[in-house]
DNA sequence: TTTTACAATGAGTAAAAATTCATTCAAAAA
DNA sequence: TTTTTGAATGAATTTTTACTCATTGTAAAA
C-alpha cells in the first residue's frame, strides 16, 4: 500500500545528499559557528525539520563532512607512501589537484573544511590532526627520497611539505573568495620549488 | 580633583589596545560569526560592558581590524610598485615575511582576518578587495618586469602572483592550526618558484 | 575625609539561532 | 476511493548571544 522500502530508502538517500552538498558549501564559506542551519536547509531546498530528521544536530552534520574530508587525506597519504618515483607521484598528484580545482568547488570546499575544523567545535581534532600528520609525514618522506635520488632541490623536507600543502590550502581559500577572478596556477608551477632545474 | 584628562586618555588607550589584540586573536581563529564577544572580553581581561563602551557593536570592532589589515596591504602594494630590482624587492619582502611569521602571530592573524572578511559581515568587501587587487596587480607587474629582465621564470604573472599570496595565506593558517609543529619555510624556498635556477 | 569625573562592572533584556513536534502530504495498492 | 506508512513541513520552544544600563570602583586634590 505505501511505497516500498527501497523507494523510501532512495528518497532518504537523495535528501541526505542534498543536505551534505549544501552543508559543504555553506560550512566552507562561513565556518561552523557562522553557518546557520536555516542557510543550509535553504541551500539544500528542504525544510529545517527534515534536516533534523537526518542529522541530530548541526555538529553531527559537520562532523560527518569532516570525516569524509579526513578519509580523502588518508587516500592521499597512501599515494605518497607508495614506492614509485617521487617526482612522478608528486607530479601526478599536482596534476589531479589542478584538474579538481579547475573543474569545480568540491576540493576547495574540502580543504577549507579541514582547516576550519581545527578551531571550531571544541576538542576531537584528533581525526583531522592525525590524518594530516600522516599525510605530511608521507609527503616529507617522499621528498627526502627525491632528494637522495638527486631529483629534488635541497632543503628541509618538513618545511617543503608544509609549503606545498599551505599553497594548496591558500589556493582553495582564494578560489572561493575571488570567484571568477581566480586563476589556478599550473601543476608545474605548483611543484616548481620542489624539483631541480625547471 | 579627579584624574587629569591625560590620565583618563591613557587608561582608555590601554584598554582599547587590549580589546584590539584580543579581538584579533579570537576573530582570526574563529571568524566573525563564530567569535563571541564574551570570548573577546575574557581574552582581553575586561568586562563585556567596557568593550561596548569602546566599540558600539561587534561588527564595528571587526571593521576597525580589517581596515588596519587593509592599510598593511596598501603599504605592501607601494613596495611592489617601486622601481627597484624585482628580484630584490621580492626577496626583501619574503625575508620580512619570514621574520614576522617566525617572531609572532601578528602577521598570521592579519592575513587570516582579511581572508575571513570576504564572506562574513555582508557587503562592503570593497576595501579589502580593492587593496587586494591593487597589491596583486603591483606584484604581477613586478614579476612581469622580472621576466623581461630574464631573472624570473616564464609563466603567467597573474597565476604566479596568486600562488605566492596563496602560499602566504596558507602558511598563516597552518601556523595558527599547527601551533608548535609549524616550521616556517625559508624566504628562499618561498620565492624559489619565481626565480630562474636555484 | 569628601567630592568629583569618569572608567569599569555584570546582571538583565532583546534578538537571533538551534532544536522539537504535532500536523500535513504523497504515492502505492487494496 | 480509502488506507497505510513514512517523508516533509514550519510554527512553537529553548538556548545562546549580542547589547544595555543602573550601579560600583578609584585616583586626584580640595
Amino acid at each position: 500500500m505505501p511505497r516500498t522500502k527501497e523507494q523510501y530508502e532512495e528518497m532518504r538517500r537523495a535528501t541526505r545528499e542534498k543536505i551534505q552538498a549544501a552543508a559543504m558549501h555553506v560550512f566552507a564559506r562561513k565556518g561552523f559557528g557562522a553557518a546557520n542551519v536555516q542557510d543550509i536547509a535553504e541551500t539544500a531546498g528542504i525544510s529545517i525539520g527534515l534536516m533534523y530528521r537526518h542529522y541530530k544536530t548541526k555538529e553531527v552534520l559537520f562532523r560527518e563532512l569532516v570525516e569524509f574530508a579526513a578519509a580523502g587525506m588518508g587516500r592521499a597519504a597512501e599515494r605518497f607512501e607508495s614506492g614509485d618515483s617521487p617526482r612522478l607521484v608528486i607530479s601526478n598528484f599536482a596534476g589531479e589537484v589542478w584538474r579538481d580545482m579547475t573543474s569545480g568547488d568540491e576540493l576547495a570546499n574540502l580543504l577549507i573544511l579541514m582547516s576550519r575544523y581545527a578551531a571550531e567545535p571544541a576538542g576531537e581534532t584528533e581525526l583531522i590532526v592525525g590524518q594530516n600528520e600522516r599525510m605530511m609525514n608521507a609527503a616529507a618522506g617522499l621528498i627526502q627520497r627525491g632528494q637522495q635520488l638527486g631529483e629534488f632541490r635541497a632543503g628541509d623536507p618538513d618545511a617543503m611539505t608544509l609549503l606545498f600543502f599551505a599553497a594548496l590550502q591558500g589556493l582553495a581559500e582564494m578560489k572561493l573568495n575571488m570567484g571568477s577572478r581566480f586563476v589556478m596556477p599550473s601543476a608545474e608551477l605548483l611543484t616548481a620549488f620542489l624539483f631541480k632545474e625547471g
